[in-house]
DNA sequence: CATGAATGAGAGTTCATTCAT
DNA sequence: GATGAATGAACTCTCATTCAT
């Protein structure tokens, strides 16, 4: 029916508009300082309207993240499944990792904000297992690539897991780092290089020499 | 003067107190949600004497970091000033960055905090300032480290403030993350293990081979 | 004219549907909790359909109370106008009550609620003049009974419209006693018996012994 | 210790005037309609400092129906105590329910209210709890009364928690009304003789002819 | 007539901060 | 210095009401 499915569409306009708004407040002032009247003000609504698209402000910052993180997992998924050796996955990998940063620079940092900070600890229960879901799916894949590394004798011989978490942590590490540099002293943005030079030294340090 | 050194003794001995108590509050609370009436029970004064020591709330928390940050600088300065070739020294590093995250666990995921999260955006010029000159100078204190790896052709050719900016970024990812970690599914901590995996890769993937 | 008749009836038949959700829904929540969108998803309306027949919740929650309060008066009127001695009418007027109360019991409490509450205050003055007609009405009928009674010298000799009230209160004292009992308690309901035995003890309180 | 009793003191006499306050308003508002800021500009107070003497605003409204309940409680206990046969017993009650209600004429109908409408329905369970349990303890006491004049062949042989019931829907009933029409007619105050004259017919009513 | 998305005023509540004692 | 009661601005969220479709 053309009806319903002009007022599905505008609904979903409209909560991208909401989540525009969010995320360029929230950037601005995090999520403590961030008020749902700022957040309304930027997407030219009123505040009640906010509340007919997110049942809280909390569900609505968490949304922004569960959104690059499920993107994060499809991606990621989608090169464990590729043909070729570890190697080759290891880089196509650390090109799924751009792709996920340029795909919400803003919401990836949001992210990390909301995995590293106190936010966490004042999820509901609810969006705490989604988030734990999604997590540990993404995780599990980057896992997965490493083992048959290390099967294929390609990769140093450690636990996938912790190889996988390193790989996150690095990724998550720089690009906290560069941004609080870009916060600190406004100095230019060198995130590309360092990430790239952050990727090679990984690569580096777990293969396993010929 | 003797009664003016008892005085300034207490003094420092009081900020102590509500240092100690403002640290466990903020573990457990996170910036956000510990209330300055929080701490005031923890370290058992009353609200009002907080505000005797410290400006305002922001100014508490910042000490935290500001301290650890203080402690970092004056350890990476000491390995620095070591003898030894660079990778020696980048072992020394390592063996620092444990020494600081045992020297007070939380106080470092704090800093982190600060560091990554929304906070930084709302803090006062001044503060802003000393956290800058204190991270820039514990920075090139390492890039020195480096620095001198490169020349002696035992590290890889790269710009050694970047390298500087990786290492320190895998070490707060990881810390990040593993706390995140244990936040969302209460899962053991690796911290060490991961930790000690992670400064290895690194180590092996900016090692030039002989 | 056969449309217009048919229009209002149907008018008519929407106010009834409406007013039948805003019943279940006040007697759920009442008032103050009762939202209008709870009483138009009750009555499977679009919030804005119940501002086409009421001009707002007071309105519409004064409008069930008027309601039982004409059938209340309509119904005393009767007794009133039947033959017979004052004491038989009593029988009869006791036995409206118990009509009146069967005729809506969420309806009579709702009416009281009305009467005894806050809600009260908050009215129209045009609404609270309405009440108040109709109320002076029953109890002025009601008097009328004790009057005659009183001349008959069936009934002890004080002011008519004070038996009534007393009479009304009775009424109204035990129907709210015995339903906050149910909520509080969550206890059987003796409405009937305990009226019953109420009504029985006022007759005899005011009948004069030969 | 003399501070510590006038600290005491003052901070009682702080509840006091917030109670006093509280139930001006409530009495003019009703429950719903009344804010907590309409309270503290009452008080003269802000609003924050309401929050140090009650935990939100149904506990403020809930400790003035408590106050009147327990004061009833006790009243009638004493009756109980007393010597006498049963309709001596039943003609201190009666005094008993005057005092009750000279004691704080208008915290006993903030009690009816709270009995007989939906803020009932909102309350907390512990709150409810302890509303069930003082209103038992009295309806249980007024029944023993009953329950002796039975056996002295006093009093009509009826179940005595019954009567008790009909006594306390019959005080509760004259009063909510009482004040009902006050308001919607703004006609003078009848209760005294109203109440006085329901309550002989009550003691007639239940008496046994000699 | 009916809809229901949008409104926006206003509610209860919290908490960093102050200041009289 | 130390206190802690008091403040009051600011927050999130609700909901009666409106109005373009």
């Amino acid at each position: 029916m053309g009806i319903q499915e002009r007022k599905e569409r505008e609904r979903e306009r409209r909560r991208q508009q909401i989540i525009v708004a969010a995320k360029r407040i929230f950037k601005e002032k995090g999520f403590g300082r961030a008020t749902m009247e700022d957040i309304a003000k930027e997407a030219e609504l009123s505040p009640g309207t906010l509340y007919l698209y997110f049942k809280n402000k909390e569900d609505l910052y968490a949304s922004l993240s569960l959104r690059i993180l499920q993107y994060l997992g499809i991606r990621i998924e989608h090169v464990d499944r590729d043909a070729g050796d570890a190697l080759a996955k290891l880089d196509e990998l650390i090109e799924a990792m751009y792709d996920v940063y340029d795909f919400d620079p803003i919401m990836i940092i949001n992210l990390f904000h909301l995995q590293s900070s106190e936010t966490l600890k004042n999820l509901s229960p609810q969006l705490m297992l989604e988030i734990n879901t999604l997590s540990k799916k993404s995780i599990a894949s980057i896992a997965r690539i490493f083992e048959d590394g290390i099967e294929q004798g390609m990769i140093i011989d450690r636990h996938p897991v912790a190889l996988a978490d390193i790989f996150w942590s690095l990724f998550s590490g720089v690009i906290l780092w560069e941004s609080s540099k870009k916060i600190i002293d406004g100095s230019k943005d060198y995130l590309r290089e360092t990430l790239g030079a952050a990727f090679n030294i990984f690569r580096k340090g777990i293969t396993v020499k010929k």
